[in-house]
DNA sequence: TATAAACCATTACGCAACGTCAATGTCAAT
DNA sequence: ATTGACATTGACGTTGCGTAATGGTTTATA
């Protein structure tokens, strides 16, 4: 089967000046142009137009595509698969928008109190990805599953006083240990309340607690930059800090 | 909470650049300029700037945006109902690409084969994309431009009540017209009925009424396919029928 | 206290991926 | 023979930023 610029064009969803447009960078060249000077496009275009496509939703630039495509260790098989694996990543990412929308309303109708970072939960594409890739399977694996989950459900489901109530935890949970840190002693009053303060936090999350979690999630705000550097942001060591007073009173 | 540039953009995932150029557009700019001349954000503007990035993700243009938000007519709750059910769409066109390129290994491996139509399923964003730039672009010139504006003005302000009641209206349109359609006369009493049912349905989205606009509207439902589809779902000829309908009662 | 590192500002040029004329040629059908 | 749909090639415009370049401010460290 050929197809004329316009029927190709309608075929596949795209505009004629697109087709010209990829004609020109060299991406995809007509299969012949007939003797009136049209251009004429084959089966072999069809093909290639789609994988193009593909690549291009996937936010490859066309300079790219052209590499790639053209390239002579180039697998089809493998590309499509890693396309496959992309698209069920972005398709993760969407359910997080929908998830946050949904919770958007909520907040709206005044069930819930979302707190900033939440707020942007879904459009991160980058970091959630990375999150969740990355460091999501440690966390799942390295300090059990469902604690996770359950943690999650529970901020869901936060009433507004709840959620006031954690921030001003939060927020004192910070001070003391702040203080504490300056004192330099992870075996003093002050360390005490912060072992507490932080037992409490912590219970914020957990439907069950335990000193064995409790050490574990302490030991990664060490092991994790990612903690660690929440935790420093108050003090640099303060992470460490905060794991050694928990290894104190945890026993 | 205040946010400096940085921390507002790390927050949402952003770039200082494209907060600095939100601010030169006037999309968002910044509660206040501190006394060294910096950018302070507080919470309605992270707010603000969420809503900015979930329309920037359903493609509508910055201008767009601005305008939207700016409106005074600007339901926050209807407006993220709409996303819910934009988003819910791309999830859609999501799982039938993700589909396509199963479809697509198959073929690879010659388990299949595709015809040229199917292998673009999936690319083709009928249902979102195309309804707001394809089609409606369409619109705006062959049917007014400020007509439909409106419109999206309209639905944009709906309350909670004129929306449901839109919805009913919805159904008892469609039940009638099929009603209407079976029994296969265009100038029957059901039909006037449907008539009726029409044009108050289309003064929900109307500022002013004509019967030169319901029969072009009318028209419309048989020349553009997308339209034709819809009122076809509802039994094949439909769309015909409908346009029969309204010249009819539109004299 | 000096100095580097980090963060802020504005201005301005650049670019990808087309959209959108404009001017013109070709084809199919009335 | 003309009309209308469809084709061609320029060429300029647009959106949404990225990326310097240049210079002031704040914070951390030596």
């Amino acid at each position: 089967m050929e197809y004329t610029i316009n029927r190709l064009a309608k075929l596949a969803g795209v505009s004629t000046r697109t087709l010209r447009y990829y004609d020109e960078l060299g991406l995809l060249c007509p299969a012949r142009i007939s003797s009136n000077g049209y251009r004429v496009y084959g089966q072999k275009e069809i093909d290639l137009l789609k994988q193009i496509l593909l690549y291009r939703e996937l936010g490859v630039p066309l300079e790219e595509i052209k590499k790639i495509l053209s390239s002579k260790d180039f697998d089809e098989q493998v590309a499509l698969e890693k396309h496959l694996s992309a698209l069920l990543s972005k398709q993760r990412q969407l359910d997080l928008l929908i998830a946050n929308v949904e919770k958007t309303i909520k907040e709206l109708k005044g069930e819930i109190i979302m707190n900033d970072q939440e707020k942007f939960e879904g459009f991160i594409k980058k970091q959630i990805d990375d999150n969740e890739k990355k460091y999501g399977k440690e966390i799942r694996t390295k300090y059990g599953n469902d604690k996770v989950d359950r943690a999650n459900n529970k901020l869901m489901g936060m009433s507004k006083e709840q959620h006031s109530e954690l921030e001003n935890l939060t927020d004192e949970l910070n001070e003391t240990l702040k203080a504490a840190f300056e004192q330099g002693d992870p075996s003093s009053e002050m360390a005490q309340k912060t072992y507490e303060l932080h037992k409490k936090w912590l219970c914020f999350y957990w439907d069950s607690y335990s000193k064995e979690a409790h050490k574990g999630v302490a030991q990664m705000y060490v092991d994790d930059p990612r903690f660690t550097q929440y935790y420093d942001k108050i003090a640099v060591g303060c992470a460490a800090f905060l794991r050694d007073v928990v290894f104190v009173f945890c026993k």
